[in-house]
DNA sequence: TTTAATTTAGAGCAAGTGTTCCAAAATAAA
DNA sequence: TTTATTTTGGAACACTTGCTCTAAATTAAA
């Protein structure tokens, strides 16, 4: 009875999200978005909104397809010491063009108050739900045994949430690696 | 033999500074900037070339008087590990407005690889001034048994160095503060 | 007072912004 | 085949962007 929907989902907030994660919101026009997806001006407003709805799900399809990936994949073993060191290995083994992205997330919050409060309710969200997944990894190898106790869980969750946040940070901008190995070491060394 | 310039510099970089500094680079117009240092187009390009050149100086004026003066106030006392503690602290202990402001040679960082050569070099530079200074007061710190040695300062600094990364990426988009104890006490044991 | 040098204010420009609008295209039901 | 409904492409819009240009203003030397 209508005329169906041309493109794949997927692909479009695949193109949109990386738009975003490499330039920053402010920095990303609609022509930007035009040209990545393939799509023309009429279909982005049709189907997102605006710009704004664009980039609201292409958060959304972040936080599915990059945090929750990784959380379910390191922070939900049988090992959880391993896991954690792991969880932040994978953060930072990559080739360095998908270093220099950082985290969509951060980048985010770094451009400061100019988004909308649904926009920051999202990061904000996102946040707790990576230093809530460290948390229960770390009760977990608190009675295993393979993570000391002389951090509550609470604690120890958030300061790998700081260093995962200066981490992030420090590879959008700083394309060494030689310091990857000692950060880890350094990483482990905290569940002494 | 020639009209004076009527504006104060030191005012106007300020004005320029807080600008870049709330909004990033790529969100802050010639028009804000006009109207935050009061200054007309005209003034501007005749003084700063282009917003680039403004832009240029706020960062060094930032160094000079955000970084210079926590690295000379903190990081060159008589106490280094009392100094290290309290060098966060004042990174952290300040009102809403400002701890929003974050830092603005991080948030610059993550701004990506929009910035000319010129400005990205200067970002390490005053990274590379803070690892150094922390490094310093660590081996001096050592030297005195204030700070354990089972950390080579060059880790230790790097490892202080994410961490305040993170903290002021943190304090961008998190206004709470009831972590801001737990967190300088897992600084301070750091040096244990 | 005249002259030379420089700064200032702001009108204006070409290009880029997010968004709207609409005719053409595509489909399934009638 | 016709009709109803939706998507698509892209022209066009009002506004903003960084920046240029010029005339007026301001000074000190001649």
């Amino acid at each position: 009875m209508v005329r169906p929907i041309e493109f794949e989902e997927k692909e479009v907030l695949t193109s949109a999200m990386r738009c975003f994660w490499k330039r920053g919101y402010a920095a990303t026009s609609m022509r930007d978005l035009e040209k990545a997806t393939g799509l023309s001006t009429g279909s982005i407003y049709n189907s997102f909104g605006n710009k704004d709805g664009l980039f609201d799900r292409s958060l959304d399809f972040y936080v599915a397809t990059v945090i929750d990936r990784r959380i379910e994949k390191f922070l939900k073993t049988e090992k959880p010491r391993e896991g954690i060191v792991a969880f932040f290995a994978d953060s930072m083994n990559k080739p360095a063009w998908a270093r220099a992205l950082g985290c969509l997330m951060v980048n985010t919050g770094v451009e400061g108050d100019m988004h909308p409060q649904h926009i920051q309710d999202k990061m904000k969200a996102a946040q707790k739900k990576v230093a809530l997944a460290l948390r229960a990894a770390i009760e977990k190898g608190q009675e295993t045994g393979e993570i000391s106790s002389h951090e509550l869980p609470r604690n120890l969750a958030r300061h790998y949430g700081l260093i995962l946040s200066g981490l992030l940070v420090r590879m959008r901008s700083d394309q060494t690696t030689a310091w990857h190995e000692e950060t880890l070491d350094f990483i482990d060394s905290l569940m002494d």
